[in-house]
DNA sequence: GTCTATACTTGGATAGAC
DNA sequence: GTCTATCCAAGTATAGAC
């Protein structure tokens, strides 16, 4: 590893800390009621070191939302299915319904998302970033539109709107940011029986 | 109507202007971002007008949040089904999913819900409001567990896990909350349409 | 019953010491 | 790189006129 490269992951975990700190505040209370004060002290710090390294509180909350996006992502790309294409589907479901109750606290404020800031006063620069965010919710959402796609093609699911049928299976498994939260204790592998029970749920139907 | 019914009504419909400039409010900017001059804006007076009427802002969130959950309850209410337990099942969602698109105002409201005042300072009478509310909430699920379970003890359903299953029935349509903006001039015959085709989503499974 | 004017508190952001 | 001290804007709530 260069030196630049051991640098600038050095400068990333400081950052990564008070990004932990700052999803964990937003979470609980949400964006606006979150004081730059209380992520300091979640730290057993001073607002000194957030400003140190953000120039306002919204920048850090973007950087909140986009390791947020960034984990769904990631669960998407380690699905691996050797099946057809709607045990595809259904492997991402689950795969997206895991990474909703593990990742809880940074999905949470990336659903709080752009309709933070919607109808504040934003710069241009704010203005681009949300724009981005957007963009990248709606790519993740084509995930799972063209695996839909494919499944219907392939004859393997009966025809459907994708697009209102993704929304809903998207939205049932979304929801848990509302209800669900974790048990202290709770281990991986009962978060993924969880996950199991609501895709077979939403597979299933009435 | 007596003369105190009459007073009760019009104090009641003073109010209720009131109640639905802030239910627009909060659901643009979220309580915290919202301000009391905001509301008062709306109306096209000062905040004088509000604090006559409600002693805090958090007094007037409670009671947008309480004509949400009227606007959900009235909507089963008028559910009328001639078919069996599945159908009434089907009949309820339908009929939640056209109040969710229609109220999306009051609803947007009502999922901010609790969670905005969980971690706030509360006096006693707040924190006992709060109560009632969450009870409201779990009655308003209730509903639907037992129409499920009516609909699985018929043998008209496959037995499933019941509470799983409603929590990612009414996640797919409350979802809409996140992705669905009423369009100007909307129909109500259009909003019925989409919730249809969500509903006939939701049922199908995939 | 609503308005204007204002008191008071909170909280985002900055400056400069260490 | 972090802390302490502080500035200043924003926003809740109240007092008193009309």
């Amino acid at each position: 590893m260069t030196k630049t490269a051991q640098g600038a992951k050095k400068k990333g975990w400081r950052k990564a800390e008070i990004i932990a700190a700052a999803a964990e505040c937003f979470m609980e209370r949400g964006y606006h009621a979150t004081k730059v004060d209380d992520v300091a002290a979640r730290l057993g710090a001073t607002k000194g070191r957030i400003y140190h390294h953000y120039s306002s509180k919204t920048d850090l909350f973007f950087d909140v939302h986009r390791e947020g996006m960034a984990r769904l992502f990631a669960a998407q790309a380690a699905v691996v299915c050797r099946g057809g294409a709607r045990d595809r589907l259904i492997a991402m479901l689950q795969a997206h319904a895991e990474a909703m109750l593990t990742h809880h606290t940074y999905e949470t404020v990336v659903a709080q998302g752009v309709q933070v800031h919607r109808f504040d006063q934003t710069t241009p620069e704010e203005r681009e970033t949300m724009a981005d965010l957007i963009a990248t919710r709606d790519e993740f959402e084509g995930l799972f539109k063209s695996a839909l796609d494919a499944a219907i093609a392939a004859g393997e699911v009966t025809p459907r709107e994708v697009s209102i049928s993704v929304k809903m299976m998207l939205g049932a498994l979304q929801w848990t940011l509302v209800w669900y939260r974790p048990r202290d204790g709770e281990t991986e592998a009962e978060r993924a029986d969880l996950a199991r029970r609501m895709v077979a749920s939403v597979i299933a139907g009435v």
